[in-house]
DNA sequence: GCGTAAATGATAATCATTCTCAAAAGGAGG
DNA sequence: CCTCCTTTTGAGAATGATTATCATTTACGC
């Protein structure tokens, strides 16, 4: 009952919204995203639905980039390079930040570490080569 | 004439206050920290300096924790830790991003590599210990 | 002292996010 | 099919951090 269910379409709409894509989307682009295929959906439902999702560990939230927060559904670890000039998000794969840091982040913290996030920042190739 | 200038009192006083602390305080803070010492400061001052000081590299910002801005007046990369009870942020000295993953980033990005960013989320020592 | 440019205080404006609450929808059971 | 009850939703108001505005103050160079 908790697929396909007409009760939870639009929820479902928007978890596979943010699956579906790469670009790491804020609850603005994925209610854009979701208006013209479904006109009577709310930006309310969107933040709504997506706090749920994180909270139940569905997807995972980046921060925020710009004063909005952005949001991955792709909860596997791994390595993030953000642009300080479009604020594209995208992803290093194949990147991992070594069992060894996380081993002495958690003896160093000395209480609970749960998850660990790496982001390099600057200017992506697009950004780079369209002027200066 | 960057030093010790009456012109630049409060402007100092925000900077010294932000390097002074380890607690990588957010604007409201630094406001708190600094109103007895300072009566007629007001908090638009220390919001203005602050992004300033980030725009001239003397501060660090760590992105928002609970929706507010953090910062760090050391701007010497290191390690985070952040606690998701009580939105405290540790360092973690002595560790390191490898040169080898700033490497890689780098060539898979394809564009031009600022800065790095490894937080470790969780729940701090203090936080464990006081309840659960 | 004077003029100019920078810094500031107070407050309004902005904008992302959350809250409120009444309405709608769906399931369970009769 | 109908009713009760719970969950979800839409619309818009409320919140809260941050930024913009603008008149005032301040200090430096002359």
């Amino acid at each position: 009952m908790e697929q396909g269910s007409k009760h939870f379409r639009k929820r479902d709409a928007i978890l596979t919204c943010v699956r579906e894509t790469k670009v790491h989307p804020s609850a603005d682009w994925v209610f854009a995203q979701l208006k013209p295929e479904i006109p009577d959906i709310s930006l309310a439902t969107v933040y709504r639905n997506l706090s749920l999702f994180k909270q139940q560990g569905l997807i995972a939230s980046l921060g925020t980039v710009s004063g909005v927060e952005r949001f991955d559904g792709n909860v596997d670890p791994h390595v993030h390079f953000i642009c300080n000039r479009c604020d594209a998000i995208i992803d290093l794969p194949q990147m991992a930040v070594p069992q060894a840091l996380s081993s002495q982040a958690a003896a160093q913290a000395g209480g609970q570490v749960d998850a660990c996030q790496l982001t390099f920042t600057g200017v992506c190739c697009r950004c780079c080569s369209q002027n200066q």
